[in-house]
DNA sequence: AACTATTTATAAGA
DNA sequence: TTCTTATAAATAGTT
């Protein structure tokens, strides 16, 4: 919507880019909030540029944008996030179970009205016990795959270890140069950085 | 951009408020795709319905909303620790911070009784907020933790077979053998088992 | 879900 | 950069 009809790709001027990126950027909020507004809804939009540098709109007021981030991970995790997945794993099945749950729990709240409270008390108990698991086998699931990630870790460094060796040693073997620059390769990488443990996994 | 102008305040009718919802929604992911493309950037748009139906929209391909979002909250915390940050680690001061809370929330749990319904209700819902905080928080924690592991593992694939490299090619200029072994085990390396992915998170 | 009369956004130019 | 303007794109109301 210009002099000319503009092909969507990367604009490769990076003048233009940035005169684009400007304008389209305030034209992306602008709508936002007409949407978020007309509609009653609410918005979260997150601009990276290619520099880095954040943009960031919410409807409604502070701390609008963590509130509809935090929002939106909850939704995922009740949700199970476990789309791709293929037909043996028994997930799947847990999958349709865990929407059925939140279906059962969607007509009950319709229908709070015709609830007690003590079943109303009941209900919340199990669904906080239900949440209970669903959390700790969520953490479950996150410490056994970084515990595999390292694992992984530990084996590639032994794997590269006895190859830098063997490297070495076929460069004793090796009568002509050439070689001079493995030993530096070598050296590099047994000299790579070590894992940062992060202060939530101490001890 | 319509057959009138249109007054940005919600729309009272039920009807034409979700059909210019959906059509509005629909331009609005439009226009975020282009503006990434066209300026190469990185977008998130989340959008919750007035009924908490969940839309998103993320440039790149899958589970870009989850990326983005970590980006986010690492970029809220590197900028907010910039502002805060004095002599010294602060996790020792937000420790500390923590145990007030906890004291506080243990002096007010105590004497409750003397506290009203709708004092305790405001409890309740900044504990609900901060303990929202405080998961979502972990989860990125260990999110970031898994993806600084991922790239460490690929580093040290391609570091790998860069290694093996080495090795064939002093292979060849070795004349005498001793050497089909080491063949073995670059062969081993390469067939090195993949990364299993749990479930939790694919896409 | 399609159709258009209009409004809105914006690409290029100044 | 900012303003202008010709034109593309989005969409409000209609069918």
């Amino acid at each position: 919507m210009g002099r000319r009809k503009l092909e969507i790709k990367r604009i490769e001027d990076k003048s233009s880019r940035l005169v684009t990126f400007s304008k389209r950027r305030a034209g992306l909020v602008k709508k936002s909030r007409h949407l978020s507004v007309l509609c009653d809804v609410d918005i979260a939009v997150i601009v990276f540029s290619a520099r880095g540098k954040l943009y960031e709109f919410a409807s409604g007021s502070t701390n609008s944008v963590e509130r509809i981030l935090s929002r939106y991970e909850k939704r995922c995790l009740e949700t199970g996030e476990i789309t791709t997945n293929e037909a043996g794993n028994d997930s799947s099945k847990r999958f349709r179970a865990c929407k059925e749950l939140l279906q059962t729990v969607d007509r009950l709240a319709e229908n709070a009205e015709e609830l007690s409270v003590d079943d109303m008390t009941e209900l919340e108990q199990e669904l906080d016990a239900a949440l209970m698991q669903t959390r700790l086998r969520k953490t479950q699931l996150m410490m056994e795959y970084i515990s595999t990630l390292k694992e992984k870790e530990a084996k590639l460094n032994e794997e590269k270890v006895e190859l830098e060796k063997q490297v070495a040693s076929a460069e004793e073997n090796d009568v002509d140069d050439g070689g001079g620059g493995l030993n530096d390769l070598a050296t590099n990488h047994i000299n790579s950085p070590r894992l940062v443990t992060l202060p939530l996994f101490n001890g």
